[in-house]
DNA sequence: GAAAGCTATTATCAATCTGATATATATCAT
DNA sequence: ATGATATATATCAGATTGATAATAGCTTTC
């Protein structure tokens, strides 16, 4: 999904700025598995205001750049259509904590240790915010997204803190077998 | 991560041409958390040799572009080892199912149960390919990150398996009562 | 009470990455 | 034979990332 129509997926919730259109991906409903940046999006929403997907309204406001509220258009909500209705491509992870991980025998069992509570917390604070949710009022497409997260983030986190003591054992062992 | 340092990982293995660097992102050990195409490998191989970082053994053959076997250098090591020592960032996810499912609404239920049944059949492929891999003669770094991989994998297909009845009688329901 | 940092809002830009395309041959399956 | 897959390189337009900028009020910290 390219940056255009993730605006339009947020847009088709409410109306929205480009600012609060960032809030979403970085801790909004989406924030849990995708992205995107003012830099990608700001650009997107010029460009699907040209091609009529989106309207624009600016709201003037003073000691503030003046605030642009975008809306879905009848085309927008149809490419929104059009876009979910096409066999979805594989999830991509970009995973630098497990890059790090592969090369653990680089690194002391003291850094491993570190990196791992690091990443159990990690866990801990995405989870406190996903299970804070009140599914309740959300579309059922919403609520099983956000219990699939939830899933998740509890498997990695049971993961690592059932098998971090294997990880820390083994690099002290080849430590003393040095 | 940038493409170089990932490239740098690769060659800490052993030598390798850029197609095969390649590979092992498509379908190597690296492929369940990282990605990267010739688009970005090539340019990257170019400016680590410029750097110092690799040297390159060009191997003549016919009926093929030579290869160009690529090696790290000393400075590429160190370099490997600087980047490993900085803190990771956070895992980014691209998942455009997620996204899809999101709007579930906007589709059929019997859309939805294929796409379910499709990311149910595509964790089994990626399930089988991890649990071959002999882990034994492996570092314990890519030991664990690979259990790790399955350890996830397997909890996202338990999440479908275990939740998709939920979310195609919710679309039902709402259907029904339309 | 001053300095520092966060929130709100827009926007740009260089560097990097993506995904498609090109070229050429061998092999393997249908 | 035809079409797909594997080997190997490379380029390029378009998309994205991450940093930076401007500007002002509000909050935290020392």
């Amino acid at each position: 999904m390219d940056v255009k129509t993730l605006c339009l997926g947020v847009l088709s919730r409410g109306p929205h700025t480009g600012y609060e259109i960032r809030k979403q991906f970085d801790s909004g409903p989406f924030a849990h598995f995708q992205d995107a940046g003012f830099g990608s999006i700001y650009p997107a929403l010029r460009r699907l205001t040209e091609d009529g997907m989106v309207a624009c309204e600016e709201q003037p406001q003073d000691s503030r750049p003046d605030k642009k509220v975008y809306r879905l258009t009848a085309a927008g909500r149809q490419a929104l259509f059009d876009a979910v209705n096409r066999a979805p491509g594989l999830d991509k992870l970009r995973s630098d904590f497990n890059f790090v991980l592969f090369f653990a025998d680089l690194l002391t069992a003291k850094q491993v240790d570190r990196l791992l509570a690091e990443r159990i917390a990690h866990h801990e604070a995405v989870l406190e915010q996903l299970e804070s949710c009140d599914l309740s009022t959300r579309t059922a497409g919403e609520a099983f997204v956000t219990r699939y997260g939830i899933a998740i983030h509890r498997a990695s986190k049971a993961f690592v803190e059932q098998h971090q003591h294997e990880l820390i054992g083994s690099l002290l062992n080849a430590k003393v077998a040095e």
